[in-house]
DNA sequence: TTTTTATATCGTAATATTGCAATATAATAA
DNA sequence: TTATTATATTGCAATATTACGATATAAAAA
């Protein structure tokens, strides 16, 4: 069908996935990346760091603020876009318990 | 067009991207959530588990294992899966790198 | 051998994602 | 005011994902 049937999950893992598919796709992978490495918030030229168009990039841009995972403020004619520390690090803290969870297993 | 342009991405970008594409489903962050709360590895009831059909069920454990984040050993007639720590390490150093030098920034 | 049990694969319908041209919007510059 | 510039939205074609019934496979039990 192509439908999540999502009300049978908890609400812990629909929104783990929601974050986890707003990362799996390599220009938002890219942006994430891009984001990190530039000194400065100020940016508004993640279209041309890119090798897609300009909707494609708003589009992708967009999943990744409904997401969470960048906050973006207008700057002007621009728009200034950065990382969202809480939400990246309530990911790493998500990883951190499941791999210490899994010392106490076998495998 | 429905396809990602991963041609023109670094395979580092690419790897991340289908890394989270494989948890970006509820039912497949169950199954993992599933598999760290068991106490042995020794499993095969996973269909009944969860709220899905067992080909779904079926379709969802291959896309893990296509990941590498879980590891699946015929036994008898049942088959043994259980997650493979090595790959959820490499994604908990992925992003305890990126908060790390999400420190040094602004926002 | 036949049956049972556990899992995989095929085929297909419903829906979602990706990408972009065209166009809209909205702020600044001329 | 009329450009210009930066970004967003719309509409749509190509493709991918999700789900499951039907069926296949393959090992163990009867």
């Amino acid at each position: 069908m192509g439908v999540s049937k999502s009300e049978f999950f908890t609400e812990q893992q629909n929104q783990l996935a929601t974050l986890f598919k707003a990362m799996s796709h390599p220009a938002r992978i890219a942006i994430i990346q891009y984001l990190l490495q530039v000194d400065t918030c100020i940016c508004g030229d993640i279209v041309n760091e890119l090798p897609l168009a300009q909707p494609t990039v708003s589009q992708h841009l967009k999943e990744l603020k409904n997401a969470n995972i960048i906050k973006g403020t207008i700057e002007g004619t621009a728009i200034c876009y950065c990382l969202n520390p809480d939400t990246l690090k309530m990911i790493e803290e998500y990883f951190e318990g499941l791999t210490n969870q899994l010392q106490n297993k076998c495998c």
